[in-house]
DNA sequence: GCAAAATGTCAAGTGCGCTTTCCGTAAAAA
DNA sequence: TTTTTACGGAAAGCGCACTTGACATTTTGC
């Protein structure tokens, strides 16, 4: 699954740790998902679609061959 | 998080057994989501998603108070 | 060039999503 | 009544999402 959290985020010109504490994760949270080290959990997606006020499905591409 | 899982399953005809087999998961994730025991990992709902030709958004009701 | 700010990343720990296995119950079929 | 079908639910185990903490590396601004 591919994301794209890290355009979003510079395009709102924030910092990791700012999107972090909006979103009530942690820094390394938000580093992980834009490096694609793990997939958001289905709550966390829903509370970063609603902070960009977009749809789950504008912000995070499925991609079938998953693993 | 609320879903429409068990009316769209129903509103199909099918059983909770072939809905598994058709989202190769088993038989109790299926019944544990329909009755609430827990979410689905974003990499399942976008796979139920697709199943019924529908949007996350338009399966899963996020509701803000939950834990 | 230097210091501070922002990000990358690792390690260890917790909790949950999902599995397999097993048993209980209700309703329909026989 | 007995058997079969569909669903509910619990227990144990595994891997991943997320945390805190610490340190390395890159980027920014003076």
């Amino acid at each position: 699954m591919k994301n794209r959290l890290e355009e979003l985020r510079k395009a709102k010109g924030i910092r990791q740790e700012a999107l972090a504490d909006a979103l009530e994760v942690s820094r390394q949270t938000i580093g992980s998902l834009e490096n694609g080290r793990y997939n958001p959990s289905i709550m966390l997606a829903f509370k970063i679609a609603r902070y960009f006020g977009m749809s789950i499905e504008e912000i995070f591409i499925y991609e079938e061959e998953d693993k």
